[in-house]
DNA sequence: GTACTCAATATTGTTAACAATCCTGATTGA
DNA sequence: TCAATCAGGATTGTTAACAATATTGAGTAC
Protein backbone atom coordinates (compact mmCIF):
# COMPACT_ATOMS: atom_id res chain seq x y z
CA UNK A 1 0.00 0.00 0.00
CA UNK A 2 2.97 1.78 0.37
CA UNK A 3 4.24 2.35 -3.23
CA UNK A 4 3.56 1.58 -7.01
CA UNK A 5 0.85 3.98 -7.17
CA UNK A 6 0.97 5.54 -10.82
CA UNK A 7 -2.37 7.58 -11.85
CA UNK A 8 -4.74 8.81 -9.46
CA UNK A 9 -2.62 8.46 -6.26
CA UNK A 10 -4.93 10.89 -4.33
CA UNK A 11 -7.39 7.96 -4.20
CA UNK A 12 -5.43 5.65 -2.65
CA UNK A 13 -3.79 7.32 -1.00
CA UNK A 14 -7.50 8.92 0.78
CA UNK A 15 -8.49 5.34 1.38
CA UNK A 16 -4.92 4.44 3.06
CA UNK A 17 -5.33 7.50 5.09
CA UNK A 18 -9.01 6.81 6.41
CA UNK A 19 -8.06 3.19 7.38
CA UNK A 20 -5.57 4.65 9.63
CA UNK A 21 -7.92 7.65 10.97
CA UNK A 22 -10.67 5.00 11.33
CA UNK A 23 -7.89 2.11 13.49
CA UNK A 24 -6.60 5.14 15.44
CA UNK A 25 -2.86 5.44 13.93
CA UNK A 26 -2.80 8.97 14.54
CA UNK A 27 -3.80 11.03 17.94
CA UNK A 28 -6.79 13.67 18.15
CA UNK A 29 -5.28 16.76 17.22
CA UNK A 30 -2.66 15.45 16.54
CA UNK A 31 -1.09 17.61 13.05
CA UNK A 32 -0.58 15.99 9.81
CA UNK A 33 2.46 17.10 7.34
CA UNK A 34 2.20 16.70 3.78
CA UNK A 35 6.27 16.06 2.97
CA UNK A 36 6.04 13.13 5.77
CA UNK A 37 3.20 11.79 4.11
CA UNK A 38 4.35 12.42 0.18
CA UNK A 39 7.76 10.59 1.55
CA UNK A 40 5.59 7.29 2.89
CA UNK A 41 3.24 7.29 -0.18
CA UNK A 42 6.03 7.80 -2.50
CA UNK A 43 4.55 10.64 -4.36
CA UNK A 44 4.64 14.72 -4.64
CA UNK A 45 2.74 16.45 -2.22
CA UNK A 46 0.61 17.47 -4.48
CA UNK A 47 -1.76 14.31 -4.28
CA UNK A 48 -1.21 14.19 -0.58
CA UNK A 49 -2.54 17.78 -0.25
CA UNK A 50 -6.12 16.62 -2.39
CA UNK A 51 -6.49 13.62 -0.16
CA UNK A 52 -5.75 15.72 3.11
CA UNK A 53 -8.43 18.00 2.16
CA UNK A 54 -11.17 15.13 0.86
CA UNK A 55 -10.44 13.80 4.77
CA UNK A 56 -11.18 17.33 5.83
CA UNK A 57 -14.41 17.56 4.06
CA UNK A 58 -15.42 14.10 5.30
CA UNK A 59 -14.66 15.39 8.95
CA UNK A 60 -12.15 13.28 9.81
CA UNK A 61 -9.68 16.27 9.70
CA UNK A 62 -10.08 19.70 10.56
CA UNK A 63 -8.42 22.77 8.27
CA UNK A 64 -7.43 25.68 9.36
CA UNK A 65 -5.34 28.02 6.68
CA UNK A 66 -1.82 28.34 6.44
CA UNK A 67 -1.46 25.94 9.09
CA UNK A 68 -2.29 22.67 7.55
CA UNK A 69 -4.49 20.11 8.81
CA UNK A 70 -4.86 17.99 12.19
CA UNK A 71 -6.95 14.85 13.59
CA UNK A 72 -10.45 16.32 14.16
CA UNK A 73 -11.74 15.89 18.13
CA UNK A 74 -14.17 13.45 19.33
CA UNK A 75 -17.62 14.38 18.89
CA UNK A 76 -19.54 14.71 22.17
CA UNK A 77 -21.80 11.95 23.24
CA UNK A 78 -24.47 14.03 22.24
CA UNK A 79 -23.13 14.68 18.96
CA UNK A 80 -23.03 11.73 18.17
CA UNK A 81 -26.30 10.58 18.78
CA UNK A 82 -27.23 13.06 16.64
CA UNK A 83 -25.17 11.50 13.77
CA UNK A 84 -26.51 7.78 14.57
CA UNK A 85 -30.07 9.30 13.76
CA UNK A 86 -28.89 10.87 11.04
CA UNK A 87 -27.03 7.94 9.87
CA UNK A 88 -30.26 5.74 10.31
CA UNK A 89 -32.27 7.90 8.58
CA UNK A 90 -30.34 7.86 5.58
CA UNK A 91 -29.89 4.05 5.58
CA UNK A 92 -33.32 3.06 6.19
CA UNK A 93 -34.20 5.32 3.35
CA UNK A 94 -31.38 3.10 1.04
CA UNK A 95 -32.39 -0.17 2.47
CA UNK A 96 -35.83 0.37 1.28
CA UNK A 97 -35.24 1.35 -2.32
CA UNK A 98 -32.30 -1.99 -1.75
CA UNK A 99 -34.87 -4.87 -1.12
CA UNK A 100 -37.22 -3.17 -3.77
CA UNK A 101 -34.83 -2.93 -6.34
CA UNK A 102 -32.12 -5.94 -5.52
CA UNK A 103 -31.13 -8.52 -8.64
CA UNK A 104 -30.09 -11.76 -8.34
CA UNK A 105 -26.54 -10.65 -8.38
CA UNK A 106 -26.72 -7.92 -6.29
CA UNK A 107 -27.73 -10.32 -3.72
CA UNK A 108 -25.10 -12.30 -4.40
CA UNK A 109 -22.28 -9.74 -4.00
CA UNK A 110 -24.15 -8.99 -0.25
CA UNK A 111 -23.55 -12.36 0.67
CA UNK A 112 -19.73 -11.87 -0.51
CA UNK A 113 -19.40 -9.26 1.41
CA UNK A 114 -20.96 -10.84 4.74
CA UNK A 115 -18.91 -13.66 3.97
CA UNK A 116 -15.62 -11.37 4.11
CA UNK A 117 -16.72 -9.93 7.72
CA UNK A 118 -17.10 -13.61 9.12
CA UNK A 119 -13.70 -13.72 7.91
CA UNK A 120 -12.25 -10.61 9.36
CA UNK A 121 -14.20 -11.51 12.86
CA UNK A 122 -12.74 -14.59 13.15
CA UNK A 123 -8.93 -13.40 12.42
CA UNK A 124 -10.32 -10.69 14.66
CA UNK A 125 -8.45 -7.85 13.33
CA UNK A 126 -10.27 -4.66 14.17
CA UNK A 127 -8.90 -2.99 11.11
CA UNK A 128 -10.35 -5.32 8.88
CA UNK A 129 -13.50 -5.63 10.72
CA UNK A 130 -14.48 -2.04 10.52
CA UNK A 131 -13.31 -1.76 6.67
CA UNK A 132 -15.86 -5.03 6.08
CA UNK A 133 -18.25 -3.46 8.08
CA UNK A 134 -18.60 -0.44 6.50
CA UNK A 135 -18.07 -1.55 2.73
CA UNK A 136 -21.39 -4.05 3.33
CA UNK A 137 -23.85 -1.22 4.76
CA UNK A 138 -22.51 0.89 1.49
CA UNK A 139 -23.04 -1.39 -0.55
CA UNK A 140 -26.74 -0.56 -0.16
CA UNK A 141 -26.47 2.70 0.25
CA UNK A 142 -24.24 3.06 -2.99
CA UNK A 143 -26.76 0.62 -4.75
CA UNK A 144 -29.68 2.81 -3.63
CA UNK A 145 -28.52 6.45 -3.84
CA UNK A 146 -25.12 7.34 -5.97
CA UNK A 147 -26.66 10.68 -4.34
CA UNK A 148 -26.20 10.14 -1.02
CA UNK A 149 -22.96 7.74 -0.89
CA UNK A 150 -20.58 10.27 0.25
CA UNK A 151 -23.25 11.55 2.94
CA UNK A 152 -23.07 8.52 4.17
CA UNK A 153 -19.30 8.31 4.35
CA UNK A 154 -18.82 11.22 6.43
CA UNK A 155 -21.39 10.27 8.74
CA UNK A 156 -20.03 6.83 9.37
CA UNK A 157 -16.61 7.97 9.77
CA UNK A 158 -17.56 10.26 12.68
CA UNK A 159 -19.60 7.72 14.13
CA UNK A 160 -17.09 5.57 14.36
CA UNK A 161 -14.15 8.03 15.24
CA UNK A 162 -15.83 8.46 18.40
CA UNK A 163 -15.90 4.97 19.51
CA UNK A 164 -16.33 1.33 18.53
CA UNK A 165 -18.35 -1.61 19.26
CA UNK A 166 -16.22 -3.31 16.87
CA UNK A 167 -14.46 -5.59 19.36
CA UNK A 168 -17.34 -7.79 19.95
CA UNK A 169 -17.20 -9.16 17.02
CA UNK A 170 -19.33 -12.38 17.76
CA UNK A 171 -22.24 -9.25 18.69
CA UNK A 172 -21.07 -8.33 15.04
CA UNK A 173 -21.20 -11.50 12.63
CA UNK A 174 -24.59 -11.88 14.70
CA UNK A 175 -26.14 -8.66 13.67
CA UNK A 176 -25.65 -8.59 10.28
CA UNK A 177 -26.37 -12.06 9.52
CA UNK A 178 -30.06 -11.06 10.69
CA UNK A 179 -29.71 -8.24 8.37
CA UNK A 180 -28.60 -9.96 5.44
CA UNK A 181 -30.97 -12.64 6.43
CA UNK A 182 -34.10 -10.67 6.49
CA UNK A 183 -32.74 -8.37 2.93
CA UNK A 184 -32.71 -12.39 1.45
CA UNK A 185 -35.95 -12.99 2.15
CA UNK A 186 -36.70 -9.48 1.41
CA UNK A 187 -38.72 -8.67 4.42
CA UNK A 188 -38.30 -4.82 4.59
CA UNK A 189 -39.82 -4.80 8.18
CA UNK A 190 -37.32 -7.45 9.67
CA UNK A 191 -34.53 -5.92 7.69
CA UNK A 192 -35.48 -2.17 8.86
CA UNK A 193 -35.36 -3.30 12.54
CA UNK A 194 -32.35 -5.07 12.98
CA UNK A 195 -30.83 -2.30 10.89
CA UNK A 196 -31.88 -0.07 13.64
CA UNK A 197 -29.92 -2.42 16.20
CA UNK A 198 -27.08 -2.35 14.62
CA UNK A 199 -26.35 1.37 13.55
CA UNK A 200 -26.15 2.40 17.58
CA UNK B 1 -14.74 38.59 -7.01
CA UNK B 2 -12.74 37.56 -10.20
CA UNK B 3 -9.15 39.03 -9.18
CA UNK B 4 -6.88 40.33 -7.07
CA UNK B 5 -6.71 36.83 -5.09
CA UNK B 6 -3.67 36.59 -2.99
CA UNK B 7 -3.30 33.81 -0.45
CA UNK B 8 -5.61 31.22 0.11
CA UNK B 9 -7.61 31.36 -3.16
CA UNK B 10 -9.20 28.04 -3.00
CA UNK B 11 -11.16 29.13 -0.07
CA UNK B 12 -12.62 32.40 -2.24
CA UNK B 13 -12.77 30.47 -5.26
CA UNK B 14 -15.00 27.97 -3.66
CA UNK B 15 -17.13 29.96 -2.24
CA UNK B 16 -17.31 31.88 -5.96
CA UNK B 17 -18.23 28.28 -7.02
CA UNK B 18 -20.71 27.44 -4.84
CA UNK B 19 -22.98 30.60 -4.91
CA UNK B 20 -22.64 30.24 -8.81
CA UNK B 21 -23.79 26.42 -8.29
CA UNK B 22 -26.73 27.52 -6.45
CA UNK B 23 -28.22 30.14 -8.19
CA UNK B 24 -27.95 27.85 -11.42
CA UNK B 25 -25.74 29.56 -13.59
CA UNK B 26 -24.53 25.93 -14.38
CA UNK B 27 -26.78 23.65 -15.95
CA UNK B 28 -27.12 20.01 -14.18
CA UNK B 29 -25.06 17.37 -15.47
CA UNK B 30 -22.65 20.29 -17.57
CA UNK B 31 -18.76 19.19 -17.04
CA UNK B 32 -16.48 21.83 -15.46
CA UNK B 33 -13.21 22.46 -17.05
CA UNK B 34 -10.06 23.55 -14.90
CA UNK B 35 -8.55 25.55 -17.11
CA UNK B 36 -11.50 28.00 -17.76
CA UNK B 37 -11.81 28.11 -14.02
CA UNK B 38 -8.23 29.20 -13.42
CA UNK B 39 -8.59 32.04 -16.33
CA UNK B 40 -11.44 33.02 -15.40
CA UNK B 41 -9.68 33.56 -11.42
CA UNK B 42 -6.98 34.51 -12.46
CA UNK B 43 -4.71 31.28 -10.76
CA UNK B 44 -3.38 28.34 -11.89
CA UNK B 45 -5.18 25.33 -11.96
CA UNK B 46 -4.02 23.96 -8.45
CA UNK B 47 -6.62 25.90 -6.18
CA UNK B 48 -8.90 25.69 -8.99
CA UNK B 49 -8.39 21.85 -8.11
CA UNK B 50 -8.68 21.88 -4.74
CA UNK B 51 -11.81 23.85 -5.04
CA UNK B 52 -13.66 21.41 -7.61
CA UNK B 53 -12.82 18.76 -5.11
CA UNK B 54 -14.53 20.11 -2.03
CA UNK B 55 -17.15 20.90 -4.25
CA UNK B 56 -17.15 17.45 -5.11
CA UNK B 57 -17.31 16.32 -1.57
CA UNK B 58 -20.32 18.77 -0.51
CA UNK B 59 -22.12 16.63 -3.25
CA UNK B 60 -23.31 19.56 -5.45
CA UNK B 61 -20.33 18.29 -8.32
CA UNK B 62 -19.13 15.02 -8.95
CA UNK B 63 -15.72 13.60 -10.21
CA UNK B 64 -15.22 10.30 -12.50
CA UNK B 65 -11.60 9.90 -12.71
CA UNK B 66 -9.61 11.39 -15.73
CA UNK B 67 -12.54 12.61 -16.94
CA UNK B 68 -12.85 15.62 -14.28
CA UNK B 69 -15.93 16.76 -12.35
CA UNK B 70 -19.87 17.78 -13.83
CA UNK B 71 -22.46 19.40 -11.92
CA UNK B 72 -24.70 16.91 -10.06
CA UNK B 73 -27.85 15.66 -11.25
CA UNK B 74 -30.86 16.99 -8.60
CA UNK B 75 -32.04 14.96 -6.17
CA UNK B 76 -35.05 12.29 -6.09
CA UNK B 77 -38.05 13.85 -4.51
CA UNK B 78 -37.40 11.00 -2.14
CA UNK B 79 -33.87 11.27 -2.02
CA UNK B 80 -34.44 15.25 -1.18
CA UNK B 81 -37.32 14.03 1.66
CA UNK B 82 -34.35 12.28 3.17
CA UNK B 83 -32.05 14.91 3.08
CA UNK B 84 -34.72 17.40 4.52
CA UNK B 85 -35.34 15.03 7.50
CA UNK B 86 -31.93 14.97 8.44
CA UNK B 87 -31.18 18.51 7.92
CA UNK B 88 -33.91 19.10 10.45
CA UNK B 89 -32.56 17.08 12.79
CA UNK B 90 -29.15 18.63 12.58
CA UNK B 91 -30.67 22.19 13.22
CA UNK B 92 -33.40 21.19 15.84
CA UNK B 93 -29.95 20.22 17.92
CA UNK B 94 -28.00 22.87 16.92
CA UNK B 95 -30.84 25.32 17.90
CA UNK B 96 -31.25 24.24 21.57
CA UNK B 97 -27.68 24.05 22.05
CA UNK B 98 -27.54 27.73 20.54
CA UNK B 99 -30.73 28.61 22.80
CA UNK B 100 -29.26 27.20 25.97
CA UNK B 101 -25.51 29.05 25.24
CA UNK B 102 -25.81 32.53 23.52
CA UNK B 103 -24.40 35.20 24.57
CA UNK B 104 -25.91 39.37 24.21
CA UNK B 105 -23.10 39.43 20.93
CA UNK B 106 -24.45 36.11 19.28
CA UNK B 107 -28.18 37.80 19.40
CA UNK B 108 -26.79 40.67 18.21
CA UNK B 109 -25.13 38.82 15.35
CA UNK B 110 -27.79 37.10 14.36
CA UNK B 111 -30.27 40.38 14.13
CA UNK B 112 -27.72 41.84 11.85
CA UNK B 113 -27.55 38.60 9.76
CA UNK B 114 -31.77 38.60 9.66
CA UNK B 115 -31.48 42.48 8.74
CA UNK B 116 -29.20 41.43 5.88
CA UNK B 117 -31.82 39.10 4.72
CA UNK B 118 -34.35 41.27 5.12
CA UNK B 119 -32.74 44.12 2.92
CA UNK B 120 -31.91 41.17 0.16
CA UNK B 121 -35.81 40.39 -0.04
CA UNK B 122 -36.44 43.78 -0.50
CA UNK B 123 -34.18 43.78 -3.49
CA UNK B 124 -35.84 40.93 -4.39
CA UNK B 125 -32.19 39.23 -5.58
CA UNK B 126 -32.19 35.88 -5.43
CA UNK B 127 -28.41 34.90 -5.22
CA UNK B 128 -28.00 37.02 -2.10
CA UNK B 129 -31.57 36.06 -0.58
CA UNK B 130 -30.00 32.56 -1.02
CA UNK B 131 -26.91 33.78 0.61
CA UNK B 132 -28.22 35.02 3.51
CA UNK B 133 -31.07 32.67 3.91
CA UNK B 134 -28.12 29.90 4.02
CA UNK B 135 -25.61 32.52 6.30
CA UNK B 136 -28.09 32.86 8.56
CA UNK B 137 -29.03 29.52 9.45
CA UNK B 138 -25.37 28.34 9.37
CA UNK B 139 -24.46 30.82 12.27
CA UNK B 140 -26.44 29.12 14.98
CA UNK B 141 -24.50 25.56 13.57
CA UNK B 142 -21.23 26.86 13.68
CA UNK B 143 -21.92 28.41 17.11
CA UNK B 144 -23.47 24.65 18.53
CA UNK B 145 -21.04 22.72 16.95
CA UNK B 146 -18.19 23.50 14.59
CA UNK B 147 -18.19 19.30 13.93
CA UNK B 148 -21.31 19.47 12.53
CA UNK B 149 -21.18 22.31 10.03
CA UNK B 150 -19.44 20.90 7.14
CA UNK B 151 -22.56 18.37 7.23
CA UNK B 152 -25.07 20.68 7.57
CA UNK B 153 -23.32 22.69 4.48
CA UNK B 154 -23.39 19.91 2.50
CA UNK B 155 -26.96 19.02 3.39
CA UNK B 156 -27.92 22.15 2.80
CA UNK B 157 -26.58 22.72 -0.65
CA UNK B 158 -28.14 19.93 -2.20
CA UNK B 159 -31.76 20.27 -0.51
CA UNK B 160 -31.62 23.84 -2.25
CA UNK B 161 -30.46 22.80 -5.49
CA UNK B 162 -33.07 20.47 -6.05
CA UNK B 163 -35.54 23.59 -6.37
CA UNK B 164 -36.26 26.40 -3.96
CA UNK B 165 -38.62 27.94 -2.46
CA UNK B 166 -37.24 31.44 -1.97
CA UNK B 167 -38.67 33.16 -4.53
CA UNK B 168 -41.06 33.90 -1.97
CA UNK B 169 -40.17 36.72 -0.23
CA UNK B 170 -42.67 37.73 1.62
CA UNK B 171 -42.94 34.43 3.12
CA UNK B 172 -38.82 34.25 3.59
CA UNK B 173 -38.77 37.13 6.00
CA UNK B 174 -41.82 36.06 7.93
CA UNK B 175 -40.72 33.04 8.74
CA UNK B 176 -37.15 34.11 9.75
CA UNK B 177 -38.35 37.06 11.76
CA UNK B 178 -40.83 34.39 13.62
CA UNK B 179 -37.88 32.01 14.37
CA UNK B 180 -35.33 35.03 15.62
CA UNK B 181 -38.10 36.11 17.48
CA UNK B 182 -38.39 33.02 19.29
CA UNK B 183 -34.88 32.62 19.93
CA UNK B 184 -34.68 35.99 21.53
CA UNK B 185 -36.98 35.09 24.22
CA UNK B 186 -35.13 32.07 24.84
CA UNK B 187 -38.38 29.91 23.98
CA UNK B 188 -37.26 26.67 22.36
CA UNK B 189 -40.55 24.87 21.76
CA UNK B 190 -41.45 27.72 19.25
CA UNK B 191 -37.92 28.08 17.78
CA UNK B 192 -38.28 24.33 16.92
CA UNK B 193 -41.88 24.74 15.65
CA UNK B 194 -40.87 27.77 13.58
CA UNK B 195 -37.56 26.20 12.14
CA UNK B 196 -39.74 22.44 11.22
CA UNK B 197 -42.03 25.29 9.45
CA UNK B 198 -38.82 26.82 7.37
CA UNK B 199 -36.65 23.91 6.58
CA UNK B 200 -38.63 21.96 3.45
C1' DG C 1 -22.89 3.15 -45.21
C1' DT C 2 -20.57 1.01 -41.06
C1' DA C 3 -17.13 -0.29 -38.13
C1' DC C 4 -12.40 0.02 -37.12
C1' DT C 5 -7.63 2.42 -36.65
C1' DC C 6 -4.90 5.74 -35.30
C1' DA C 7 -2.98 10.21 -34.99
C1' DA C 8 -4.02 14.87 -33.25
C1' DT C 9 -5.94 17.41 -29.65
C1' DA C 10 -7.96 18.38 -25.26
C1' DT C 11 -8.09 17.45 -20.53
C1' DT C 12 -6.77 15.69 -16.25
C1' DG C 13 -2.84 13.95 -13.04
C1' DT C 14 1.78 14.77 -11.10
C1' DT C 15 5.92 17.02 -10.11
C1' DA C 16 9.47 20.17 -8.39
C1' DA C 17 10.60 24.79 -7.68
C1' DC C 18 9.33 29.04 -5.76
C1' DA C 19 6.45 32.37 -2.73
C1' DA C 20 4.00 33.41 1.40
C1' DT C 21 3.12 32.44 6.02
C1' DC C 22 3.84 30.60 10.53
C1' DC C 23 6.61 29.04 14.35
C1' DT C 24 10.69 28.91 17.34
C1' DG C 25 14.28 30.45 19.97
C1' DA C 26 18.03 33.64 20.67
C1' DT C 27 18.83 38.52 21.56
C1' DT C 28 17.98 42.87 23.43
C1' DG C 29 16.35 46.44 26.25
C1' DA C 30 14.01 47.98 30.18
C1' DT D 1 13.08 38.62 35.06
C1' DC D 2 10.21 39.62 31.46
C1' DA D 3 8.32 41.21 27.24
C1' DA D 4 9.31 42.64 22.49
C1' DT D 5 11.91 41.96 18.33
C1' DC D 6 13.57 39.63 14.75
C1' DA D 7 16.18 36.29 12.06
C1' DG D 8 15.97 31.34 10.38
C1' DG D 9 13.88 27.31 9.57
C1' DA D 10 9.72 24.69 8.91
C1' DT D 11 5.42 24.37 6.68
C1' DT D 12 1.77 25.51 3.71
C1' DG D 13 0.18 27.92 -0.79
C1' DT D 14 0.90 28.62 -5.79
C1' DT D 15 2.79 28.06 -10.19
C1' DA D 16 4.17 26.28 -14.73
C1' DA D 17 5.92 22.50 -17.09
C1' DC D 18 5.54 17.74 -18.01
C1' DA D 19 3.16 12.96 -18.05
C1' DA D 20 -0.81 10.11 -18.54
C1' DT D 21 -5.30 9.53 -20.09
C1' DA D 22 -9.48 10.47 -22.70
C1' DT D 23 -11.82 12.35 -26.75
C1' DT D 24 -12.37 13.56 -31.42
C1' DG D 25 -12.38 13.09 -36.23
C1' DA D 26 -10.35 11.85 -40.56
C1' DG D 27 -9.05 7.99 -43.11
C1' DT D 28 -9.58 3.14 -44.49
C1' DA D 29 -11.25 -1.48 -45.31
C1' DC D 30 -15.15 -4.14 -45.93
Amino acid sequence: MQYGLKNNDRESICDALRKDLLTGKFAFEQPIREQKLAERFGTSRGPVRDALLRLTQEGVLVYEPNKGVRVSSPLSDAERDVVVAMRLRLEKFCMEEFIRDAKEHHLIQLSFLLERLHLACNRASLPEVAECDLALHRYWVAQASPHLESLWLGLSLRMIMKYSRLSHYQEVIEEHNRIIGAVMERDLEKALFYLEENVI
